[in-house]
RNA sequence: GCCCCCGUAGUCCAAUGGCAGAGACAGAGGACUUAAAAUCCUUCCAGUAUCGGUUCGAGUCCGAUCGGGGGCACCA
């Protein structure tokens, strides 16, 4: 390569490879360690899934994370910016399957291509600190953490009706059904009765939805509204129904106790335990479960189609209501749910539209308990659910709705009849897989003992090789095969036993991962308490709202539990989040089949790494989609070999004494310093850039038609515009920075420190309104008192005019920006 | 059905309740050039979805409507 070539024109392909190999020597991106004085950060981005190389969405991720990571380096932090790879997974068993060759052969190619292309884009990585889930060394902590949450109780088994999708041939966890479909396959999803182990996630609904006041302003509230809406608590009481016939009373949960009065059936979920019981024996029998049978073949698609018509069956068994003694008839019906509440409510057709539904259907009685001044429910098919004026209900009429539930709370709760109770709209975390490509979850079972975990000492235990296995999906793990696996001795009796052949959710591997990278190599223990007080949380989380509920909700829960087993001494994990919105293409997201799908490689190719990482950066707010449509990386091509430019334009020496130069562009110099930081803290990265544009173009001026490329005030801009523009561009940065006369690397050059006497104008242009009408403008010193400042635009000829003599009624000064003058 | 967010030039987007325009894309014109590219300069374009309110003053706060996006969804 030429030194002509180089000074020719910006040569961004040039660039890129001359600085890379120069990094790698100097490695800035090393976070400190122990002896580092610094004020630390940990800016951490979500890690990758290996699915391929990088891709567009990728890119804007990560040049996001990097602008927040460098610029705390520029600040003078001693930043730690890890990365690793999420690398168990669906994914990678089906290109197994396909290829038929071992997962791990896939996802390693993976890692190493993302890793060099993570290189290439500049990622300012610390890059000592990295692992990969599929890892033994690291998914040995999966199973210790999983061996410690079943001591606490925490991991248990239990007989359930499950998501199950057909496509994976596996289960899936409520979180990763959307609208009845499977998040990964698109496969309608359908029940089925398993023994699978759970993470008992409910203990921790409180926690999880108080906790989140500490994460208000810090966290994008929409993630917040999204993780409160997912947990569901809700508030009601628990009301005791006797049965005739059985000794047992049975409970029901409502919102509304107020409405007991208006109850006129009882409705049991069918699929429930209680619903079998009470058909047993009776002449329903028969429909019953013919009922059940057809309840189980529809899948969560039919379930949840919402003009669906109501249907139940008629037990032909009678409920007592505890508040009038009135004769409930009690229906099975697939519109309650086993798993939420106890499984059977009081229906009150008259303030509840599902019950409403279902009494029209059944033709069962409605009764108005509370006068909402709406019509007639049974004449409308419309249930009121407003508040008014209790009816119908003997020692509750008259009363409010707030003060009819208080009032029979506490009748209930005295008479032993009920109390106050609350539910959630959370299940358990499902985490058993029956899949190969994955953590095995270190349970042995014994006849003898029952389920006993590998002790630490047996950790970690390794996954089977998969030659020899079947990895096809049959509904059944592949491990099952590995017999010589699977046969092993009760690490208690030592008697013989077998090995759990479920392995875990790829999400519990992603629930603990931000805690390891301080000491990611760590083979005592999962992460060091030292390191982990010195470093965590993290200060500044960024990823995609996608795991607005999944990965944070369980990384919050994971830490919560962690913070009881005394292995950390903080509740929340994330002290900020960044989502990035997504990088779509005219105005939907890229997909092969669309046609849409925009390469990151030929972008890279066609506009150089910095052009990219620019465009996505300065498209607009982060949190909103990047439509690439939209943007211009030839116009960011440009405007970087407009900054490259000014670096050759400088002919002061380094090091010149920048207080000597001219006012006017330092002033610009230090607003735009200023003005930058400000932007970058409040995540408003695109008006960052803007601002040096602005000095760009300022500079150039400066250059052609103003103080003239010998001024320290231009080098002191071009410098600034070069330390700026290193959080977003760092090559074209780093070439700047050589040609200013400074040695490698930019990165830690440091922020200039701003001059607050340079932040201060000369001169203020102030508006005059009359009657918030513009009339005058006047020019005035910054430092103008108020008094001053009114006089002098009540001295205005135009304001004299306009005045004619009049007193003003009130006249508004907000020295040194605008007087309004009211007449 | 319930909840949340957002509507600013042709486009993407700025604007602590105080001059609607910071920045860019696209367009137009000019300088340089034999010409083109590149570069530099200049320039057109909206009154902030609609209606009402609060205020000396509203893109910004409040209410309603319309439009767009998102979340949850038979959770009693």
């Amino acid at each position: 390569m030429s030194i002509e070539r180089e000074h020719a024109a910006y040569d961004f392909a040039y660039v890129q490879e001359k600085w890379l190999p120069i990094w790698d020597k100097l490695e800035p991106f090393k976070s400190g360690r122990a002896d580092d004085s610094r004020p630390k950060k940990y800016v951490l981005d979500m890690f990758p899934y290996p699915s391929g190389d990088l891709h567009m969405g990728h890119a804007e991720a990560y040049a996001l994370g990097d602008v927040i990571a460098r610029y705390w380096i520029q600040k003078g932090f001693n930043v730690m910016h890890p990365i690793g790879w999420d690398a168990f997974g669906l994914p990678a068993e089906n290109a197994a399957i396909k290829r038929n060759e071992d997962p791990r052969i896939w996802t390693y190619e993976n890692i190493a291509t993302q890793k060099a292309s993570m290189r290439r884009y500049a990622c300012s990585f610390d890059w000592d600190r990295v692992f990969n889930t599929c890892d033994p060394e690291y998914y040995k902590w999966n199973q210790w953490l999983f061996t410690k949450l079943h001591e606490r109780g925490l991991a248990y088994r239990k007989d359930s009706a499950v998501n199950w999708c057909p496509g994976c041939q596996t289960v899936l966890a409520n979180e990763q059904v959307v609208a009845g479909l499977c998040e990964r396959c698109d496969s309608a999803v359908t029940k089925k009765k398993l023994n699978q182990w759970y993470f008992k996630i409910t203990d921790y609904a409180d926690r999880l939805l108080d906790d989140m006041s500490e994460l208000e302003g810090k966290w994008p509230e929409k993630v917040l509204m999204m993780q409160r809406n997912w947990i569901g608590r809700s508030q009601g009481a628990n009301v005791q129904f006797v049965i005739e016939g059985r000794t047992e009373p049975v409970t029901i949960y409502t919102t509304r106790p107020d409405t007991l009065y208006g109850a006129t059936f009882m409705v049991v979920a069918a699929d429930s335990a209680l619903a079998a019981e009470l058909a047993h024996g009776t002449p329903v029998e028969a429909e019953f479960n013919s009922y059940l049978e057809q309840i189980k073949a529809a899948s969560d698609i039919d379930r949840l189609a919402t003009d669906r018509p109501k249907s139940g069956v008629d037990l032909k068994r009678f409920a007592i209501n505890p508040v009038n003694g009135e004769k409930l008839p009690i229906w099975a019906s697939d519109y309650v749910l086993a798993d939420y509440g106890t499984g059977a409510i009081m229906a009150v057709p008259a303030h509840d539209q599902r019950d409403l539904d279902f009494a029209k259907a059944m033709k069962l009685p409605v009764r108005v308990v509370v006068e909402t001044g709406e019509e007639d429910p049974s004449e409308t098919g419309i249930a009121t659910t407003g508040d008014g004026k209790i009816v119908n209900s003997g020692a509750l009429n008259g009363l409010s709705k707030a003060d009819a539930i208080a009032a029979i709370n506490k009748q209930l709760e005295a008479d032993g009849l009920g109390k106050s109770a609350r539910n959630y709209r959370l299940r358990d975390w499902l985490v058993s897989r029956q899949r190969y490509w994955g953590t095995p979850i270190p349970i042995v079972h014994c006849e003898k003992c029952g389920e006993v975990a590998v002790p630490d000492s047996e950790l970690p235990l390794l996954l089977p090789d998969a030659k020899g296995l079947d990895l096809k999906p049959k509904g059944q793990s592949p491990l099952a095969a590995a017999t010589e696996w699977v046969n092993t001795k009760c690490p208690k009796c030592a008697g013989p036993a077998m090995r759990d052949t479920d392995t875990m959710d790829t999400f519990v591997d992603s629930s603990w991962y931000y805690l390891r990278y301080p000491s990611s190599t760590n083979a005592t223990e999962p992460f060091n308490r030292a390191e982990i007080d010195t470093w965590l949380p993290v200060d500044q989380y960024v990823g995609g709202v996608t795991h607005a509920i999944l990965h944070l909700l369980y990384s919050r829960f994971f830490t919560k539990v962690l913070y009881d087993m005394k292995m950390l001494s903080f509740t929340e994990p994330f002290t900020r989040l960044l989502n990035q919105g997504m990088v779509v293409m005219d105005g939907s997201a890229m997909s092969k089949s669309r046609g849409n799908l925009v390469r990151l490689s030929d972008e890279l190719e066609n506009h150089g790494v910095d052009a990219i990482r620019l465009s996505m950066v300065f498209s607009g707010p982060p949190e909103d989609d990047v439509d690439w449509a939209d943007v211009s990386p030839s116009g960011s091509v440009k405007f970087l070999s407009r900054a490259w430019r000014l670096s050759g334009d400088v002919t002061s020496a380094p090091g010149v004494d920048f207080t000597t130069g001219e006012v006017s562009l330092r002033k610009a110099t230090h607003k735009a310093l200023n003005d930058a930081a400000f932007a970058v803290e409040s995540f408003r990265f695109n008006v960052a850039i803007a601002r040096v544009m602005e000095l760009v173009n300022a500079t150039r001026k400066a250059i052609d038609s103003g103080c003239g490329p010998t001024d320290p005030a231009v080098r002191e801009a071009t410098e600034a515009i070069a330390i700026m523009l290193s959080l977003v561009a760092p090559f074209t940065a780093e070439e700047m920075w050589e040609r200013l006369g400074h040695k490698p690397a930019i990165a830690t050059a440091g922020w200039p420190v701003v001059d607050p006497a340079l932040l201060v104008a000369d001169e203020v242009e102030a508006v005059i309104q009359i009657n918030g009408k513009i009339v005058d403008r006047m020019n005035v010193s910054p430092s103008i008192s108020e008094a001053e400042f009114e006089a002098a635009a009540l001295a205005l000829p135009a304001v004299v005019v306009a005045l004619a003599g009049s007193t003003p009624k009130k006249v508004i000064a907000r020295a040194p920006k605008l007087v309004n003058i009211v007449l």
